[in-house]
RNA sequence: GGAGAGGUGGCCGAGCAGGUUUAAGGCGUACGCCUGCUAAGCGUAUGUGGGUCAAAAGCUCACCGAGGGUUCGAAUCCCUCCCUCUCCGCCA
């Protein structure tokens, strides 16, 4: 959430950004209820000291043996008038914090306006495969390791399930990226709750926008992680950690779950879009100054996996339009599928700034002047499988139906250089 | 799921037959004094959030797990919920 004295003096502004946010928030009444709230609070608070100071003497004139009727009936006055303003200063204070949980993250500066099709080009690696036959898709590869059709007689459609060497590859890409992430770039593995209550979803900025895309445990009021942002950002949510604790790094696995009702086509076919799927997080909690670069560095360890995978991809940097409620900027990592010949974004690396950390409150200590800041919010996937599994499958395969196990994975396949499905 | 005991500041911990608690005391931390050095000792300070203020200081309100209630007045009494611990039950 955004900070109520900076919509105060930048309303503006926070228009602007509500506008290019495709968000709708009305910022006008938030202004009004500010207004009203802080008005209402002074009143609440002159007659409540003297209500205070008034009680005390009952106290004291009781100890001397002195008549408290006119005393207590003179406070008695103030306690009515304080239970009509504070019932008044309540709801002004409702609305206004329901308000303020609908208002987007500003967008930073050099983040392009508009919608998807004004996402910018960052830079692409290597080229896309030249193959002497025509590639196919993953499913038809695959072929019943990955079962779509249980799947959804199991659970529904969106659900399916990997078998024999399907399942073995799926696991040796979650354990490779997880070696990568916590031997190679520091992090620190996590392995969080997959269910979280309401308050945790409100805190990264899901709720209350998205309940509608999220599975909902009803008897508890949990829900079930669309990702381990959630869970894992959630973690040091409402306390105060030293300066010398940051940056926090975590990476977790978590599967995720996603209803995203309403969404049909090709886009969904195979395992383009499942409501299922295994991903890798990397979460960041920074200084303020250091954000900037965080983003950077988890980007990088994005891209050092599928550099080590050899699979071509490009990074572009998502417009206002297309960023998601809570960022502030995004880098989206799609690799090539060389089957279904385009681009499938595997990773998308968000610097939330301090929108999440006022959330969820999430603050440090400054060295230099002891005072309490938030700190700024980071995450990316590490990647995510369905789709990176779609590319590797597609990019090494090979004319007879089998694929060439890609080097950095054999470690965590036996060894072996091929795989038949 | 059942029975019992608890939840107080960065930490420990008192207060809980309602009334100068503006949460004692201790530890820790910071600064100062003292001191060959260190330790000890002495002194001072030390929560978060809101309002007021140009800002700071000051003043003020809220916060003792969360939310309601009783009362002139609630950390203290009542209700609901959450969490922790002990024992029992059930269970991969």
């Amino acid at each position: 959430m955004l900070d109520l004295k900076f919509i105060r003096d930048n309303a503006e502004t926070v228009k602007q950004a509500v506008s290019n946010k495709n968000a709708a928030a009305d910022v006008d009444r938030i202004l009004a209820l500010d207004e009203a709230k802080r008005t209402k609070q002074y009143e609440f608070d002159q007659v409540r000291a003297q209500q205070k100071i008034k009680s005390k003497e009952i106290g004291s004139r009781k100890k001397q043996g002195l008549e408290v009727e006119s005393v207590m009936e003179e406070v008695s006055a103030m306690a009515e008038a304080i239970k009509q303003l504070g019932a008044e200063l309540g709801e002004i204070t409702n609305e206004l914090d329901a308000l303020l949980l609908t208002v987007p993250n500003l967008p930073q500066e050099d983040v392009p306006v508009g919608g998807e099709e004004n996402n910018a080009f960052i830079r692409e690696w290597c080229d896309k495969r030249e193959f002497a036959f025509e590639p196919r898709e993953h499913q038809e590869i695959c072929g019943d390791t990955l079962d779509f059709k249980r799947g959804a007689k199991i659970t529904g459609s969106g659900f399916p399930l990997y078998r024999g060497n399907a399942a073995l590859l799926e696991r040796a890409l979650i354990n490779y990226f997880l070696d990568k992430h916590v031997l190679k770039h520091g992090y620190t593995e996590m392995k969080p709750p997959f269910i979280v209550n309401r308050k945790t979803m409100t805190g990264t900025g899901q709720l209350p926008k998205l309940e509608e895309d999220m599975y909902r445990i009803e008897t508890e009021d949990f829900f079930l992680i669309p990702t381990a942002e959630v869970p894992v950002t959630n973690f040091h949510a409402e306390e105060i950690l030293g300066e010398n604790d940051l940056p926090v790094k975590y990476c977790a696995y978590t599967p995720c779950f996603r209803r995203e009702a309403g969404s049909y086509g090709k886009e969904t076919r195979g395992l383009h879009r499942v409501h299922q799927f295994n991903k890798v997080e990397l979460v960041q909690l920074t200084c303020p100054e250091d954000s900037a670069e965080a983003l950077e560095s988890i980007t990088a360890s994005a891209e050092a996996i599928v550099q080590e995978l050899r699979l071509h991809y490009r990074v572009m940097k998502l417009a206002t339009g297309d960023l998601s409620f809570a960022s502030a900027i995004t880098y989206d990592i799609e690799v090539w599928a060389p089957g279904a010949k385009r681009y499938l974004e595997v990773s998308s690396i968000s610097n939330f700034k301090d929108f999440q950390a006022r959330r969820a409150s999430i603050r440090y200590r400054r060295n230099d002047d002891n005072k309490v800041d938030f700190v700024h919010t980071l995450n990316g996937s590490g990647l995510a499988t369905p789709r990176i599994f779609v590319a590797v499958v597609e990019t090494w395969q090979n004319e007879d139906g089998s694929i060439t196990v890609p080097p950095c994975l054999r470690p965590y396949l036996q060894n072996r250089e091929r795989l038949e499905f």
